[in-house]
DNA sequence: TTGTTAGTACGACGAGCATCGTACCATATG
DNA sequence: CATATGGTACGATGCTCGTCGTACTAACAA
């Protein structure tokens, strides 16, 4: 939102690296995993996750930025998704590996933190 | 070598999160493509890798607590071998995605480091 | 206009990481 | 024995990370 544009790193410019740092953190593993069992764009608030504000806003963009998930702004809020098609492009089976050994995407809660 | 027994985390102890870290550094990720690529156990020092030998101490160290590689000694040596068969059970099709999309494996140098 | 909502920006803190050099230890070989 | 080889341990450095609180903004609702 504001004025920023966001950074996107586009298909071919993904490091395997970055993705794979953006991936090795539980928090961001779980955003991961929830986004893959609902595709569905959503608010980085509604992720049930117990970690301040700001800090969400840290983990998002480490995911926007290695190119795990795309966001655009709507309204107050910011929409994320995840980026299946270009990740599996660049590196097949990884997301599918990872969703598969991530421990159960946390349980979506009613409230938003 | 020497008395310090080496910790390893057995197959069903690994971590998604801490193995992604581990191999979520280039040179370690190095290590890793090269030990897919030639199954040989081998010397720490025989990867042409150009860092420092208590560097080099660090990333087996890193990728044998994360349950990536096995390492046993053998008088002044320090083989490792890639754990394929636990990293295969436990996440299935990780380790082949990772391999497929990192870098090609860093030409091994006649001469160590 | 006054709030509320969803999120960012900034600065801080403590912890961890990648790196190094130096010192040291085993084992093997002269 | 002495020395070379392959590696560890320790301490240091500078950078990055995850986390937070505070202050702020933009869009929307009453």
């Amino acid at each position: 939102m504001f004025f920023m544009s966001l950074f996107h790193p586009n298909r071919d410019q993904l490091e395997l690296a970055d993705v794979l740092h953006a991936l090795s953190d539980p928090q961001r593993l779980s955003i991961v995993a929830s986004l893959a069992e609902d595709p569905t764009p959503r608010r980085c608030g509604s992720f049930g996750l117990c970690i301040s504000k700001s800090t969400l806003t840290h983990h998002f963009r480490v995911l926007r930025e290695a190119g795990v998930i795309e966001q655009r702004d709507e309204g107050t809020s910011r929409l994320s998704t995840l980026r299946r098609d270009d990740l599996d492009e660049r590196f097949p089976g990884l997301l599918d590996a990872v969703l598969a050994g991530a421990p159960a995407a946390a349980p979506l809660l009613a409230h938003s933190y």
